[in-house]
RNA sequence: GGGCGGAUAGCUCAAUUGGUAGAGCGCUGCCCUUACAAGGCAGAGGUCACAGGUUCGAUCCCUGUUCCGCCUACCA
C-alpha cells in the first residue's frame, strides 16, 4: 500500500482550522492589482459589530464564499470585501447598558467620554463575528477589511452628506417624524415594523360651540391625542355635514373651540362617522391636513411619551383633567381618558378595532410620531436613475420577481430622516453659530454643568461643511456648536460599496474593482440597503455599486417559524459546525437555498450532509489504498469502458454545476454533485473498476488508477466552492500539481470525455443488475451467494453490450451470466423478469420461498394490464388519433407493445412460479 | 385594504413549451460483502389543496374558492 492512510471517519475539526490558517498565510484571498484576471468583486454585507454569527449570517457567506470561490478558480481576480457597520443604534444600546449595571449613564460620563467607552469595547469584544465568519471558510481578503467608522469611510461620509447639501438634496426641518420613546431618537420610515394589535375605536361627541345639543361625533383609536386636536374635519361633499364647515365645536376635556373644515383628503366618506379629528403634532395624515388648513399644532407629549404639563397647558386642558394625567405615558393616560370622556357622558361608543401598531426595530417599543428638526434626503431625485437602472436591466435583481417589490417600492419612496439623535455614529457635519442662533438654542435634557449640551430648534441657522467653520459669515463670531445628532448608520451603509474602495479618493482598488459583480443579501434589507446604495452608487460614482442583486431565503426552523431567541428555536451555526462540520453546514445550506422560498432548517438534513462528507473522505480512502502501481494516460477513447463512462458522466456534471452556479442555483448545483459522487461514482464507478484494480498489474489497471486520479482530484475542484475544507485535505493527499486547490483551476469541461454510447451501454448495465438484485431480493437470496443468471435483448445493440458487457454485470450482480437468445429454453427453474426490452434469467435453487416473488409478480402483472388498457383506450379515441401529434401516438403505440410483451413475460413467470411452488 | 408567493410521497422540496410525477430525509425487509453501518441492496408510499372551464389530453393554462406565508398601506 502506498500514499497516505485516512482515518476510517471523517473527523472536521482535525482539518478546518488548519487549512483556514494556512490559506490566510499564503494570502490566497487577497487579490492583488497586478492580477491579470477581469475582476470579480463582491461587498460583503456588513455585520453588526455587535453581532454574532446567526444562521441568517451563515447562509449568506455560504453563498458569497461559493461565488467567490468559483470565480477565483476560474481565474478571475476574485476580490470579497469584509468588514463591519457600526450600527449605532444596536451598539449605543449595548453599551448603556453596561454602564447601567455599573450604576453609571452615557450623560454622567459625558459625551466624549462615552465614545471613547464604545471604542474600547469594540476593540474588546465587538467584532466576533470577524472570527466566526472565518470559521465558516469565508475566504475575504482580510487586508481590505474595513469598518464603518473608520477614518476613510467617515471622510466619505461628509464628504457625501456636504455634496448632497450643496445640491439641495439634504434639508432641515421641522415634521413628524418616527420617535422610539426608548432609544430616545428618529427612526427612518423603514426601521419601523408594523404589527398587527387587537385594538379599540372610540366614538366621541364633541358639541357645536354655538348648539351645545348637536353634536359630531369623531372616531378615534388613541383618545389621548384629543387634547391635541386642533380642528375636526368632514367631507366637503359630505350632506350630512357640509354646513357646519366653518362653524366650531367646543374640544371636550378643553377650554378651547376649534375650527370644523372640509377636508376631501383626510376623510372618507364611507368610513367610520364621516367625521375626523385633526391632531397635527401627533399622527402623521393630520400632520399634513393641518398644513393644508393652517392649523396650530400642539405637541402635548414629550420625548418619552409621557402627557407634558406645559403641553397640556398650552393646549388649555381642565385642570382636573391635567393634574389626573400629567407625565403617565401614554397607554395608561388613555384609560383615563376614556373615564374623564365617560363621566361627562361624552363616550358615544367604543367597539374592538384591528390596527398596525409601529414598533422601534431595535427594541419594539411602540413608536410615536413626534414633533422635532430633523435632517432628511430629499429622495425623489436619488430615486429616479435609481428606478432606471433596474428598468433597463443595468442591474439585474434574482430571482426576478422581487423586480416589482423594488420598483414599486421605489416610485412610491418618502424622504428619508438621517439624523439620529444618538451619540454613536458620524456626526453630522453641521454647525450653529451661537450668537446668530442664540434664541434657537435649547439645552438638552444631557446637559450636566461640567459639559453644556444643546439642541436647536428648527428655526436655527446651520453652516455645512467638511470642518467647522472658522468664522460667521454673518457677524464674524468664532463660537460654533456642532450639531448633536448622528447620522443614521444605513447613510453610511449606502455608499459600502465605493468607501470601502478607498472613494473619496480615485484609488487604484475603486477603479479596478468598482462596480462590484454581484451582492448576495436576504429581503429583509432589499429597501434599507440595497436601494439606498443603487442610490448613492449612481449619485456619486456615476455607475451602478453591482451587476447583480442575488436575494436569498430566510432561514426558518424546522416547523417553519421565524427564528427567535425569545422563542428558543435558534439553531445555532457555531455549535452545528462544531457538531457536523463546516462543510456540511454549508452543503446543507446551499442545498436548501430554493429561490424565492424560505428555507425549513431541520437538523436531521445536516446529518445527511455531514454523511456525504463521510462518504466522500471513504472514497479518497479507497482509491489510496488502490493507488499503487503505474499509471498510464492514455485519450479516453483507448480507456476501459467503466472509464469513459465516469468521464462522460463527470463532463455533463461539470456542465450541470457551471450552469447552475451561474443562474445563482445553488440548489440545483448542489444536488447535481451530491448525485452524481454519491450515485454515480461511488455506488456505481468505484464497484465497477473494482475487479480491474484487484489485477494490479493489468494494462487495464494502470489506465483505470490514472482515471481514478483524474476524475476524484477534478470532482475535489469541482466541489471546493461548496465544501472546501474536506476537498483540500483530500486533495493534499491525491497526486497533484500546486500548492493548493484553492487557486487550482474549476473544471471546464472536456470534449473527448462526452461518450454517449458508453452511457446507452451503462444503461444496459445498470438495468440487468438491478432487476437481477431485485430478483435475489424477492428470491430471499443472501447477499453473499452467487446467482446463475441468464440475459437476453431483442434490440441488438443491447445484445451487444449483454454480451461484451457481460463481466460488468455479472461483477455488479454478484454471478455467473449467460448470454443466450431463447429464453424459452432456459429450463424450467430459470425465473424470467422483464426489464424494459431486456430480460433477466435467474436459477432457482430448491427450496426457496417463492411467496414474496409471486405476489410481487402478481401485482406487477395487474399493473402493466392496466395501464394497457389505459393507454388502448386511448388509441382507440378518434380525436385523439386526429389531434395528437404524430410522434406522441407513435410513442405510445411503441410503448404499448412493450407493455403487452412484459405483461405476457410476467403471465409465463406467474404461472412457472405456481408450478414450482406446486 | 392593496400586491406577491405558496399548497405535489409521512416531512422538506424539485420537475414539466400541457402527453408514463422525481430527489433527500424518514419508513419497511434483508445484509457487519476488507472504502464507508455516518454503510450496501431491495422495497412501500402520490385522485400533484378544492370547484369549474379550455383541450384529444391538465399537476402544469384560465376563472373562482379555501388555507398558509411574506411585503406594503393614513381608512380616522
Amino acid at each position: 500500500m502506498s500514499g497516505k492512510q485516512l482515518e476510517k471517519i471523517y473527523e472536521p475539526k482535525q482539518v478546518e482550522d488548519r487549512w483556514y490558517r494556512h490559506w490566510v498565510e499564503k494570502g490566497y484571498f487577497h487579490a492583488p492589482l497586478a492580477h491579470p484576471g477581469e475582476p470579480y468583486t463582491i461587498v460583503i454585507p456588513p455585520p453588526n459589530v455587535t453581532g454574532s454569527l446567526h444562521i441568517g449570517h451563515a447562509l449568506n457567506n455560504t453563498l458569497q464564499d461559493i461565488l467567490i470561490r468559483w470565480r477565483r478558480m476560474q481565474g478571475r481576480n476574485a476580490l470579497w470585501v469584509p468588514g463591519m457597520d457600526h450600527a449605532g443604534i444596536a451598539t449605543q444600546n449595548v453599551v448603556e447598558r453596561q454602564l447601567s449595571t455599573e450604576g453609571s449613564s452615557r450623560e454622567q460620563l459625558g459625551r466624549e467620554k462615552f465614545i471613547e467607552r464604545v471604542w474600547a469595547w469594540k476593540g474588546q469584544s465587538g467584532g466576533t463575528i470577524i472570527q466566526q465568519l472565518k470559521r465558516l471558510g469565508a475566504s475575504c481578503d482580510w487586508s481590505r477589511e474595513r469598518f464603518t467608522m473608520d477614518e476613510g469611510l467617515s471622510k466619505a461620509v461628509r464628504e457625501v452628506f456636504v455634496r448632497l447639501h450643496e445640491d439641495g438634496l439634504i434639508y432641515r426641518g421641522e415634521r413628524l417624524i418616527n420617535w422610539c420613546p426608548r432609544c430616545l431618537t428618529a427612526l427612518s420610515d423603514i426601521e419601523v415594523e408594523h404589527e398587527d394589535t387587537k385594538g379599540k375605536m372610540y366614538h366621541i361627541s364633541y358639541p357645536l360651540a354655538d348648539d351645545p345639543n348637536t353634536a359630531l361625533t369623531v372616531a378615534t383609536t388613541r383618545p389621548e391625542t384629543m387634547l391635541g386636536d386642533t380642528a375636526v374635519a368632514v367631507h366637503p361633499e359630505d350632506p350630512r355635514y357640509r354646513h357646519l364647515i366653518g362653524k366650531k365645536v367646543r374640544l371636550p376635556l378643553t377650554t378651547r373651540e376649534i375650527p370644523i373644515v372640509g377636508d376631501s383628503i383626510l376623510v372618507d366618506l364611507e368610513f367610520g362617522t364621516g367625521a375626523v379629528k385633526i391632531t397635527p403634532a401627533h399622527d402623521f395624515n393630520d400632520f399634513e391636513a393641518g398644513e393644508r388648513h393652517k392649523l396650530p399644532r400642539l405637541t402635548i407629549f414629550n420625548h418619552l411619551a409621557q402627557l407634558d404639563p406645559k403641553g397640556l397647558k398650552a393646549a388649555e386642558v381642565e385642570e382636573t383633567v391635567t393634574s389626573e394625567i400629567q407625565n403617565l405615558p401614554v397607554s395608561k393616560a388613555r384609560s383615563k381618558v376614556e373615564q374623564a370622556l365617560k363621566a361627562r357622558d361624552l363616550l358615544v361608543k367604543t367597539e374592538d378595532h384591528k390596527m398596525a401598531l409601529g414598533k422601534c426595530y431595535r427594541c419594539k417599543t411602540v413608536v410615536e410620531p413626534y414633533l422635532s428638526p430633523q435632517w432628511f434626503v430629499k429622495i425623489k431625485p436619488l430615486a429616479e436613475p435609481a428606478i432606471k437602472a433596474v428598468e433597463d436591466g443595468r442591474i439585474r435583481i434574482v430571482p426576478e420577481s422581487w423586480t416589482n417589490n423594488y420598483l414599486g417600492w421605489m416610485r412610491d419612496i418618502k424622504d428619508w430622516c438621517i439624523s439620529r439623535q444618538i451619540w454613536w455614529g458620524h456626526r453630522i457635519p453641521a454647525w450653529y453659530c451661537t450668537s446668530c442662533n442664540r434664541a434657537a438654542m435649547v439645552e438638552a435634557a444631557s446637559s450636566t454643568s461640567s459639559q453644556r449640551a444643546y439642541t436647536f430648534l428648527a428655526t436655527a441657522q446651520p453652516m455645512v461643511g467638511r470642518t467647522a467653520p472658522a468664522q460667521c459669515p454673518a457677524c464674524q463670531q468664532k463660537d460654533f456648536i456642532q450639531d448633536p445628532d448622528v447620522l443614521d448608520t444605513w447613510f453610511s451603509s449606502a455608499l459600502w460599496p465605493f468607501s470601502t474602495l478607498g472613494w473619496p479618493e480615485q484609488t487604484p482598488d475603486l477603479k479596478k474593482f468598482y462596480p462590484t459583480s454581484t451582492l448576495v443579501t436576504g429581503l429583509d434589507i432589499l429597501f434599507f440597503w440595497v436601494a439606498r446604495m443603487i442610490m448613492m452608487g449612481l449619485k456619486f460614482m456615476g455607475d451602478v455599486p453591482f451587476r447583480d442583486v442575488y436575494i436569498h431565503a430566510l432561514v426558518r426552523d424546522a416547523e417553519g417559524q421565524k427564528m427567535s431567541k425569545s422563542k428558543g428555536n435558534v439553531v445555532d451555526p457555531l455549535h452545528v459546525m462544531e457538531q457536523y462540520g463546516t462543510d456540511a453546514l454549508r452543503f446543507t445550506l446551499a442545498a436548501m437555498a430554493s429561490p424565492g422560498r424560505d428555507i425549513k432548517l431541520a437538523e436531521e438534513r445536516i446529518e445527511g450532509y455531514r454523511n456525504f462528507a463521510n462518504k466522500i473522505w471513504n472514497a479518497a480512502r479507497f482509491i489510496l489504498m488502490n493507488l499503487d502501481g503505474p499509471r498510464e494516460a492514455v485519450s479516453p477513447k483507448d480507456r476501459p469502458f467503466a472509464d469513459r463512462w465516469i468521464l462522460s458522466r463527470l463532463n455533463r456534471t461539470i456542465r450541470e454545476v457551471t450552469a447552475s452556479l451561474e443562474q445563482y442555483r445553488f440548489d440545483q448545483a448542489s444536488s447535481h454533485l451530491y448525485q452524481f459522487i454519491w450515485h454515480e461514482y461511488c455506488d456505481w464507478y468505484l464497484e465497477l473498476i473494482k475487479p480491474a484494480l484487484q489485477n494490479k498489474d493489468s494494462v487495464e489497471a494502470t489506465r483505470t488508477r490514472q482515471t481514478l486520479v483524474e476524475t476524484f482530484e477534478t470532482v475535489q475542484r469541482l466541489l471546493h466552492p461548496f465544501m472546501p475544507f474536506i476537498s483540500e485535505e483530500i486533495w493534499q493527499t491525491l497526486p497533484h500539481e500546486g500548492e493548493s486547490i484553492v487557486t487550482q483551476r474549476y473544471p471546464a469541461p472536456t470534449p473527448d470525455w462526452d461518450s454517449k454510447e458508453t452511457e446507452t451501454e451503462f444503461a444496459t448495465v445498470e438495468r440487468f443488475v438491478s432487476t437481477a438484485r431485485t430478483g435475489r431480493s424477492l428470491l430471499n437470496v443472501l447477499p453473499g451467494k452467487a446467482l446463475t443468471l441468464f440475459g437476453t435483448a431483442r434490440d441488438p445493440e443491447q445484445w451487444t453490450t449483454l454480451v461484451n458487457r457481460q463481466s460488468y454485470a455479472a461483477h455488479l450482480s454478484k454471478g455467473t451470466i449467460t448470454a443466450d437468445k431463447a429464453p424459452d429454453k432456459w429450463g424450467a427453474r430459470v425465473l424470467r423478469l422483464p426489464a424494459e426490452g431486456l430480460i433477466v434469467g435467474i436459477q432457482v435453487e430448491q427450496d426457496v420461498d417463492l411467496r414474496d416473488a409471486l405476489v410481487r409478480i402478481s401485482k406487477q402483472k395487474q399493473e402493466l394490464s392496466k395501464e394497457c388498457e389505459r393507454m388502448e383506450a386511448k388509441l382507440s379515441n378518434r380525436e385523439f388519433m386526429a389531434k395528437a401529434p404524430e410522434d406522441v401516438v407513435a410513442e405510445w403505440r411503441q410503448r404499448i407493445v412493450t407493455l403487452k410483451r412484459e405483461s405476457d413475460l410476467l403471465a409465463d413467470s406467474e404461472r412457472q412460479l405456481q408450478e414450482m411452488t406446486a
